[in-house]
DNA sequence: TCTGGGGTCCTAGGACCC
DNA sequence: TCTGGGGTCCTAGGACCC
């Protein structure tokens, strides 16, 4: 047992502080509408103004009074919170438990994420944002465990008067272990888990409050008697690796504090990908197949805006109840071609063609961000070994091997599409028109051209 | 209770190669 | 033609996160 060293810190010693944006839609909804501050107020995904369709996003701790609970159905928020509108008009309601509802606007909650991060990014070496409303900031090097509290009160409050929205925030020794501190106080919460603390703070908490344990994992758990962080810690950690595999060992080891991640940038995507569902279930295979090409050129459309070249396609199919299916191609080699990208999509669901469909969604996959960076060439010797004419780069001391493969990359495929744009049509009209909640797309599939393709 | 939209990682099985 | 073993890539699905 070395007293020196304290559980959870198998690397150097770090300072971590998870920064979390308490109910950030709602937030910036009432940042833009000030008369919704302290109202309960419910943002929903899919929903627009006057319908029932959509599910809760966000919902502000008012709402939540009411048991309205991010991811439930809009239709069964509107049953425990009625509209302030609805419940003015009928005799039956009280306005007084009567809510505000908002469709859900991600430009405007982008551009106030981007005020978070400018400020995140000044009061941290390295910061992670895991989502839009998330972040991991390493900050070994700006505190100490002495001054991390007044440290985090003042970025708490820099980003209320600043941005007027309120952050949560937890500071741990670990990732995993500042998560769930960021997590214990909310709203405006401040929880600082000293390196020695760690494993008593996790003890008591439930298990699912452990990164990595969601509804599925917490219940087979409970299968075990094991309901607390504390009893997951204990348990043994072959039983969970037999159990759960390798995810087993690790739920366990954050249980226990234990996490040697260290603070990262968040680096390239891995996939991109749009989804839509239907109002409800459809056997309409033109509607499907409007759909998924839309779905195919807005993806294609983000993938060209990011210099992203994709060599896997596929598609994303939910059938009643909810089945998801999911479908995939591979490519030679990775492309730019929207073409591609829509017929692919297409040829993969016409196999659902009979069946009915509630949501389709269209991804993009296998990600190379390279070719905009091969411009510079020499500037530093990765592995661009496509090209077959930089072959006697001298100074290159690790070429020894790859010479041995003569490998030709590039992949046939052209063929296809490659006529030289003419698009322009699709980018960025969209905007400034108040709500329009972009994406329509679940208008009605006015021009059935099938023989595009 | 009929669930939105965006991601990540892991696993298992099959194809294919040596 | 059946026989081993190992590695890699691809597909599909599952669980999880926000």
């Amino acid at each position: 047992m070395d007293a020196a060293r304290l559980p959870g810190t198998s690397g150097p010693e770090q300072i971590v502080a998870h920064v979390d944006m308490d109910c950030f839609y709602a937030a910036c909804e009432q940042r833009r509408e000030p008369a919704l501050r302290g109202e309960p107020l419910v943002v929903g995904m899919g929903y627009e103004n006057g319908t029932t369709h959509g599910a809760v996003a966000t919902a502000s701790y008012e709402a939540r009074a009411y048991g309205v609970e991010s991811a439930m159905a809009i239709s069964e928020a509107l049953e425990r919170l009625p509209r302030k509108v609805d419940a003015v008009e009928d005799p039956d309601l009280d306005v007084e438990d009567a809510g505000f509802y908002r469709p859900v606007d991600m430009d405007f909650y982008e551009s106030v994420a981007a005020d978070v991060r400018e400020i995140l990014h000044a009061e941290a070496a390295v910061v992670r944002e895991v989502s839009i409303d998330e972040a991991y900031l390493d900050v070994t090097d700006r505190v100490s465990w002495e001054t991390v509290d007044s440290w985090a009160q003042d970025l708490k409050d820099t980003i209320e008067s600043a941005v007027g929205v309120v952050a949560s925030v937890g500071v741990a020794p670990t990732m995993s272990a500042a998560k769930v501190a960021s997590d214990r106080d909310k709203p405006d919460g401040l929880v600082v888990v000293e390196p020695g603390d760690v494993r008593e703070f996790f003890a008591d908490l439930p298990v699912e409050d452990v990164h990595g344990v969601g509804p599925v994992t917490a219940s087979e758990l409970d299968s075990l008697d094991i309901e607390t962080a504390g009893d997951l810690a204990a348990a043994d950690p072959e039983l969970l690796a037999d159990r759960f595999g390798e995810r087993g060992r690790e739920i366990r080891r954050y249980a226990r504090g234990e996490d040697e991640r260290s603070v990262t940038p968040k680096g390239d995507p891995k996939s991109l990908s749009r989804e839509s569902a239907f109002t409800e279930a459809t056997t309409d295979s033109e509607a499907k197949c409007w759909q998924v090409r839309t779905l195919a050129e807005a993806v294609a459309d983000r993938a060209r805006r990011k210099g992203a070249r994709y060599q896997t396609i596929g598609i994303k199919v939910v059938t009643p109840p909810f089945d998801v299916n999911t479908r995939a191609r591979s490519l030679p080699g990775p492309v730019e071609e929207p073409d591609l990208v829509k017929r692919v999509a297409l040829d993969l669901l016409s196999e659902f063609d009979d069946d009915p469909v509630r949501k389709v969604g269209v991804r993009v996959s296998n990600l190379d961000f390279s070719a905009g960076e091969q411009a510079n060439l020499d500037g530093f010797s990765g592995d661009t070994r496509t090209e077959e004419t930089s072959d006697s780069s001298v100074a290159d001391n690790s070429s020894e091997r790859a010479k041995e493969q003569n490998e030709e990359g590039q992949v046939g495929l052209g063929t296809f599409g490659e006529n030289d744009e003419g698009n322009e049509a699709a980018g960025d009209a969209v905007n400034e028109g108040e709500d329009t909640v972009s994406t329509n797309i679940s208008l009605p599939p006015g021009q059935t051209t099938l023989t595009d393709f």
